[in-house]
RNA sequence: GUGGAUGUAGCUCAGUCGGCAGAGCCCCUGGUUGUGGUCCAGGUGGUCGUGGGUUCGAAUCCCAUCAUCCACCCCA
């Protein structure tokens, strides 16, 4: 068919059974996000480009190559989101919660922008879950904050998960670090392929996403940061892990982890899945102690992670769903019409069952057989049939799908027999 | 931005050496004058992604282009 419009590029839809499977999960993650203690937050899918620009950071390849981004009518710079923890500090420091005692724990579902090459788990517009937790500088928060991912992993039944931890420092013993890693670098430029050598004045510390092998060997041969690491540093890293053993929180310490954003510092960590000989990563996080701060708030420490739902959905190898079989909606009564007057009468006396089943009156106008073959398809239990006889008796049939019985039923009887034919 | 694969009916796909555009599923109608899930018969549905070229003749060969998927980069 010459469809005139199409999807934009990396987008999808999703329809009726697929839907159904995103509510499973997200009731689910709701669910598991109260009993730690989160309440949810939505903010504008829009934002200020700046909000991004300051945050996120200039020189990672989320700023400098995939923001939605474009002018207002009145000349602002506009960007569609491309993750949520500006937008959840944003607006923790907009509404005035700085004051509020305790840690601000919020969660989030929704979808993000990035302008990609879109392939297998990767979409333009994709779809995150994720937390923020403002207001503490505890390492035993981190570990909470990495349960609180597995836990939402486990509600949906995703298994076979790694968990890789690494600190990154602070602004007291990081610096040092990158240093020796430049001149390390720099000293090796021979071996690092020109598109990496542009990351390597604007942030170093990124050549470790590198999965170039040369790359990688070179940089296995160069100390791990947690050499350098300062005295809290070390102590807030060892206190992650240590309450993650603690908690059955099985995780690997990975050196070359060190995210692409710019916020992070200490912590960060990864929840990746096997599938074959590929490893996609399903979840990311960390800590940002100076985002607060950065975006015009008091000091303040936080920590958060997001997850990929398509991602999640796609780890969890559900059966296929069939695409024939999932385009109809499910209803549990079907009213099949035929004749002059029968959709009417069929709708006014049939809507009151909608008080406590789901319903379906035919208004096709085709035959009563392709109606009841639709009230087959539809999964409905009982159909009910309307045609010049009922009209004339006031009555409905009422046929039992199940085991084919049928009778006519008085229009003011419907409703207690329908009830009880759906509850036996 | 780079590389690879694939584009034929609503869906999943065949289509040989260049020779009438096909199957299964879905849908519609009938068998059953008003009855589903099984069965039988019939039917609707096509810009063979698009544009050009070669040829008596192109879904098929060539060129270009677009789209989708996969991979790289990077990330969720």
């Amino acid at each position: 068919m010459n469809i005139k419009f199409r999807r934009l590029k990396g987008t999808r839809d999703i329809l009726l059974e697929e839907v159904e499977r995103w509510r499973w999960c997200e009731d689910r993650w709701a669910e598991v996000l109260a009993r730690y203690g989160y309440g949810e937050i939505r903010t504008p899918i829009i934002e200020p480009t700046a909000l991004f620009l300051r945050s996120v950071g200039q020189g990672t390849d989320i700023v400098d190559k995939e923001m939605y981004t474009f002018e207002s009518k009145g000349g602002d710079s506009l960007t569609l989101r491309p993750e949520m923890t500006a937008s959840v500090v944003r607006a923790y420091l907009e509404n005035g919660l700085t004051r509020q005692p305790g840690t601000m724990k919020f969660y989030y579902m929704g979808p993000m922008f990035r302008h990609d090459r879109p392939q297998a788990g990767r979409y333009r517009q994709f779809h995150q879950i994720g937390v923020e937790a403002i207001g503490s500088p505890s390492p035993v928060l981190d570990a909470e904050v990495i349960h609180t991912a597995m836990a939402l992993f486990d509600a949906v039944d995703a298994q076979g998960l790694t968990v890789s931890v690494n600190s990154i420092g602070c602004p007291e013993c990081r610096p040092a670090y990158v240093d020796d890693l430049k001149k390390f670098l720099n000293d090796n430029l021979d071996r690092i392929p020109p598109p990496m050598q542009a990351r390597l004045d604007i942030n170093p510390l990124r050549l470790f996403d590198a999965k170039d092998e040369g790359v990688q060997e070179l940089l296995a041969g160069f100390k791990p940061i947690s050499s350098m690491l300062c005295g809290s540093c070390k102590e807030h890293f060892q206190t992650v892990r240590g309450t993650l053993d603690e908690m059955e929180v099985p995780n690997q310490e990975d050196p070359s982890l060190v995210r692409g954003l710019d916020y992070y510092c200490r912590t960060t960590f990864e929840i990746k899945a096997q599938a074959g000989r590929k490893t996609s990563s399903l979840a990311g996080g960390g800590r940002y102690d100076y985002l607060v701060e950065q975006c015009g708030g008091p000091a303040t420490p936080a920590v958060g992670f997001s997850i990929g739902i398509e991602r999640t959905l796609l780890h969890l190898n559900d059966d296929p769903i069939d695409p024939q079989r999932s385009r109809q909606s499910k209803v549990d009564v079907y009213v099949a019409c035929r004749g002059d007057g029968a959709e009417r009468y069929g709708l006014v006396a049939s809507d009151l069952l909608r008080g406590f089943c789901r319903l379906e009156v035919d208004t096709s106008g085709r035959s009563l057989k392709a109606q009841a073959k639709s009230a087959n398809l539809r999964g409905a239990k009982i159909l009910l049939i309307v045609g010049q006889e009922e009209l004339a008796t006031g009555s409905l049939q009422m046929k039992n799908l199940e085991n084919g019985e049928q009778n006519p039923v008085d229009r003011g009887e419907l409703l207690a027999v329908v009830r009880k034919a759906l509850e036996g």
